[in-house]
Parts: structure tokens; C-alpha cells; sequence
DNA sequence: GCCGTTTTCGGCCCGACTGTTTTCAGTCG
């Protein structure tokens, strides 16, 4: 069994282990290791056969003995056991929001409600009054649940996030003059989707009267909840926001309280009590004495930790090394100095070579690596012998005319299906950098899609491996590789890894930037852009490889003009 | 189910809001 069946079998072991009524720590067990797996890069096969599974924190015994059975045998006896006694469709109604495993077990026993279209139909039915524990209100919920769920898979891109969080905060700030508010939750962290949005604001006296504001922003289209210090709406768009109050001394805890994942604010929680105090959102205690922090950094210093970046505040191990002081100095938006993997209307881009690089400079940008797409990516108007020549000699004139401003001559060849390039070497020599990338036969094995882009790794022109596992986020899921074994490759033949910033796929995943770093890889944050306006898709990427641990070496268009232009020739040799 | 310098049992984070309740359970974050 592949690693992705197994993370969603542990995760809808969980689930019906919840509906099952079993202890909520188990549950949780289960829910944890699913997330060790997903940010474990070594294979897992190799993991069970050398004993090492149960050495991750948080796989124990029987957890280890369920994975083992899934990667050996290729079926889950607990799941299977679990699914006996639900039925199928049960586990998508836990995604009805308002309605949790407590209230569906009640409707899957009483009324034998099977999946969503029948608690749809129950609802119409008013069957649900009579229940226990049920009443109107309840009904009318799940419904409107159900509405949502439909409309919306729930979850959105992180750069749409954004403009809409900036837009309320906008609003708000426009409504309340000197509002102190922050964005919280996963959008401060940067996760690559986002399933809400997540406001703090800090106010003694008018928190009612900014309640008031947030429930009328014209884009609302529904008040999901509105109590004196918190509030939630959903949007036209789907996406809901979720608003709390607190005092002014209260906010640099509520801020952390409301940006750490589950796991960071556990661990966090813990600690505080290791050192007798007691951390929730309205402040560090030492029995009723407040311990007072001005800012986060204070909450952070208190526990005796380096301020935790909020990219960093996953549940890993960043709370171990804040208290070792060995956070390093993260990437920077203002270190990036120029970026790779451009497309103008060469090939599938809207604008201008001339545009692009207009734009570029705009952005205070010293250089760009233009790269449209090679021959095969017929649909994207791919670049043949002759039009290459065409554009090279369009890159010289504009490299000639423009000061303090250098485009590198590239192209983004594809992977072809047995992972050689798709020009010949006389022609892929004439570019200054290549950027391998896999377009199609998205289809392949594990072990041949390794083998493929090996392959392209190995081919001495690449430089660069484009969007390394090919996902679409929230459309098309990643093609199965062997992870390790090209971070490996990647380190070996100096070839960099991109972080693809555009907001559509932020690939290679950030989970798995710190692994490759320590194997010495080095990286490109390229905007794979395809307008003027695509390039500032590059900061995304920046927050991205925050959230890898990456600092300003670690990636190569934080250079200067010549320390690129060196990084690219140097391979030339080999 | 996991974990352990309070170690093999007994913890495991904590509070707001809603809707159903007559004092609280369920859900969510």
C-alpha cells in the first residue's frame, strides 16, 4: 500500500473510531501518526523492514503494527473492523459543519441515516426534532451544513486568503480608526490552502460595536455565530472568517494562542505547566499572577524559548530547537534579488518578453531567467530550434539596452515519458540554465516516475527540477515519487530544487525543504509565472521556504547578478 | 494509543458559543 492510502486510512480510522465513542486520546493517537507519516520522507517499506517505524515520536506498538500490516499486506484489519460497524458514507457527514461524531452516531442509530443524501432528506422530513439532543435550530443547521459542503470543497488558495483577509482588515481599520488587528490561524503560518480565516483584534471597550462592523461586511453572506468577543461568518465566496476580541494586555497571547497548529499550541500549553504555569489565550499564569509579555517574543521567552517564526508553529520539533536557541535566521522577502521560471507569449505566457522584464525591474528585481516551454508542450506553444534562436537574439537586445538588468537565457524543458530532455544536447547547450519539468504521463508508477525524473536529474544540462511532484492543489493530486531517493539525486548532481511559488501548486512541498537541505540541496523560489502580475507570486514562495527552515543561502536567486551567473556556468563542464 | 529525570499507570490543553437544556453536552478552534 502506497503512503498516501495509508496517511487516509489512519486518518479515517480516526474518524470512526470517534463515532465509535472510543477514548478521544486514542483517537488522536491515530490522527498524529498520520501526520508523522506525512512528513516523513524516507520510505516507508525501508521503515518496517529495519525496525525503524517505531522509533518516530508517537508511533508506538499497535500503530506500528497497523502500519506494518498496510505496507506488507496491503489491508488494515482495524480499519476493517470499523468498517464494519459503520457505513461508508457515515464518514462524509462528519464533514457537515455543527455536526460532530456524537450527534451523527445518535442519527445513524436512531434514524439509519447511511451518508449525506439521506440526512439531506431526513432534514427535509423533519426527522431529526424528535431526537434527543436535537431540536429546530440543530436541523436547520445541518442543513445549511450540507448547503455549504456542496458549494464548497471548503478549502481555498492561499493567495485568495490573503486578499480577502486584507480586504476585512481594511474594512475594519476603515470602520475603527487605530484598530490593533492580526491574521491568525493557518493563513499567518502560510499552509499552502487554507480553510478559513482567522482575525484577532485587541480592544477594551468596543469590542461589541467592531462585532457589529465584522457581521455587515457587504461580502458576508451568512452570520454563522455572534457572541460578545467572537464572531463568524461565511463569505460570498465560501470562505468563512471567524473574529475574536480581547483585551489590549491580552493580545501577544491571544495572538499566539491563535497561530500555532493544534500540536505547537499542546506542546506549548505543556511546557507552561512544566514550568508551573498555566498558558491559554489570555496569558501566561502563575497561579492568578499574570506573567506579563509585551509581545510574542515575550510568551516565547517566558517559556524559555527563541521567538518562534509563525511559518515554524506546525507541531514538529521547533519547539525542542527554540529551547536549544538554534532557530536559524530565516529567508527574507528583501533577500530575493531576481527569479527563474518566466513565461511570456513566447510560449503560454500573456505578456511580452519586454513586459516581463519591465515588471521585473519594477519590483526592484537585478536579474530573470526566462524559460518558456520546449517543443513537446505543443498546447502551451512550445519553443522549436528556430524560434529559440529567435527569442535569444530578442534577450540579447533587451539585455543590451537595459542597465542593471539581466535576463538569462533558459528554457523549461520537458521530462519526456523515459526521462531524457526534449531537445539534443547541440541545442540544450546553448542555454544558459535548464529547467526540467514533468507536463505529462502524470499516470506512471512510483518506481517509473523516479526512474524518469532520475533521470532528467542526471542529464548534465539540468540545473533546475521544475515543480517537483506536479500537484495542482485543491484540482490534481501529486504523482507518486520516491521522495528521498531525488533529494538524494537533486544533492549529488547540483542540480537545485525549485520551490514553485505559484499559489496553484507551492511544489516541492515545504514538509520536505528542511529534509533537503540537510542533504545539502540548494534552491531555486521561482514564480513560474505566467503574466506581469504572476511574478510577485515569488513572496509566496519566500514564506514557503520559511516554513521549510531555509535562510538566505540555502537559496541561489538571493544572489547577486554574478554569484547567479557562476551558480550557472559552473556546471557547464561536467 | 503514547509516553516516562514525578516511568509501567495515569495523564493526555482549554475556553467560547450554540442549542438544547433546567445545569450541560456537543462542537469548534
Amino acid at each position: 500500500m502506497e503512503k498516501n492510502q495509508i496517511i487516509e486510512n489512519l486518518n479515517t480510522i480516526a474518524q470512526l473510531m470517534e463515532l465509535d465513542g472510543e477514548n478521544p486520546f486514542k483517537v488522536r493517537a491515530f490522527l498524529n501518526a498520520a501526520r508523522v507519516l506525512e512528513s516523513e520522507a524516507r520510505d516507508l517499506s525501508t521503515l518496517v523492514k529495519t525496525g525503524e517505524l517505531s522509533n518516530l515520536q508517537g508511533i508506538g506498538k499497535s500503530l506500528t503494527e497497523a502500519i506494518t500490516e498496510m505496507v506488507q499486506k496491503n489491508k488494515s484489519t482495524p480499519l476493517m473492523e470499523l468498517q464494519k460497524k459503520f457505513p461508508a458514507g457515515l464518514v462524509e457527514c462528519l464533514k457537515i459543519s455543527g455536526l460532530g461524531p456524537k450527534k451523527l452516531k445518535i442519527l445513524y442509530q436512531e434514524l439509519g441515516i447511511n451518508n449525506v443524501g439521506e440526512l439531506e432528506y431526513a432534514c427535509k422530513e423533519n426527522r431529526l426534532l424528535g431526537l434527543k439532543g436535537f431540536g429546530l435550530k440543530t436541523q436547520e443547521n445541518v442543513l445549511k451544513g450540507i448547503a455549504a459542503l456542496k458549494k464548497f470543497q471548503g478549502r481555498f488558495h492561499l493567495d485568495m486568503a490573503w486578499a480577502t483577509a486584507n480586504q476585512i482588515v481594511s474594512y475594519l481599520k476603515a470602520q475603527h480608526k487605530g484598530l490593533q488587528i492580526e491574521v491568525g490561524g493557518s493563513l499567518r503560518r502560510w499552509r499552502e490552502t487554507i480553510g478559513d480565516i482567522d482575525l484577532l483584534i485587541a480592544s477594551d471597550s468596543s469590542a461589541e460595536k467592531i462585532i457589529r462592523t465584522f457581521q455587515k461586511i457587504p461580502e458576508r453572506e451568512a452570520v454563522l455565530a455572534a457572541g460578545p468577543t467572537k464572531a463568524s461568518i461565511r463569505l460570498q465566496s465560501g470562505i468563512q472568517v471567524d473574529l475574536r476580541v480581547v483585551r489590549a494586555e491580552e493580545f501577544p497571547y491571544a495572538l499566539v494562542y491563535f497561530t500555532g497548529n493544534k500540536i505547537h499550541n499542546t506542546a506549548l500549553r505543556a511546557r507552561a505547566k512544566d514550568f508551573g504555569y498555566k498558558l491559554n489565550e489570555y496569558g501566561l499564569f502563575k497561579g492568578t499572577k499574570l506573567i506579563p509579555c509585551k509581545t510574542e517574543a515575550d510568551v516565547y521567552a517566558a517559556l524559555e524559548l527563541q521567538y518562534i517564526p509563525p511559518e515554524l508553529r506546525e507541531g514538529f520539533d521547533e519547539i525542542e530547537i527554540a529551547a536549544e536557541h538554534k532557530i536559524p535566521k530565516l529567508i527574507e522577502a528583501e533577500d530575493i534579488q531576481g527569479v527563474f521560471h518566466v513565461h511570456s507569449d513566447w510560449s503560454d505566457g500573456i505578456n511580452t518578453l519586454q513586459a516581463m522584464q519591465q515588471e521585473a525591474m519594477r519590483l526592484g528585481l537585478r536579474y530573470m531567467g526566462q524559460s518558456d516551454h520546449s517543443q513537446s508542450a505543443t498546447y502551451a506553444g512550445g519553443l522549436d530550434e528556430t524560434r529559440i534562436k529567435s527569442q535569444m537574439t530578442e534577450i540579447e537586445g533587451l539585455n543590451k539596452k537595459a542597465k542593471n538588468f539581466h535576463i538569462f537565457k533558459g528554457i523549461e524543458s520537458d521530462i519526456l515519458a523515459d526521462g531524457s530532455l526534449d531537445y539534443t544536447p547541440k541545442i540544450l547547450k546553448q542555454f544558459e540554465f535548464i529547467i526540467a519539468s514533468v507536463h505529462s504521463r502524470f499516470k506512471m508508477t512510483k518506481s517509473q516516475m523516479t526512474e524518469r525524473i532520475l533521470k532528467a536529474i542526471q542529464n548534465p544540462y539540468t540545473r533546475i527540477l521544475g515543480h517537483m511532484t506536479g500537484r495542482l492543489l485543491l484540482a490534481r493530486e501529486e504523482y507518486e515519487i520516491d521522495t528521498e531517493k531525488i533529494i538524494e539525486a537533486a544533492a549529488k548532481n547540483r542540480v537545485a530544487i525549485e520551490i514553485n511559488a505559484n499559489p496553484h501548486r507551492l511544489d516541492m512541498d515545504w514538509r520536505f525543504l528542511k529534509k533537503a537541505k540537510a542533504a545539502g540541496v540548494k534552491f531555486f523560489i521561482n514564480p513560474d509565472a505566467h503574466s506581469t502580475a504572476g511574478l510577485s507570486d515569488t513572496w509566496l514562495g519566500v514564506h514557503l521556504a520559511r516554513k521549510g527552515w531555509l535562510s538566505k543561502e540555502d537559496v541561489i536567486n538571493t544572489g547577486t547578478l554574478a554569484v547567479v551567473a557562476k551558480y550557472l556556468s559552473s556546471k557547464e563542464s561536467l
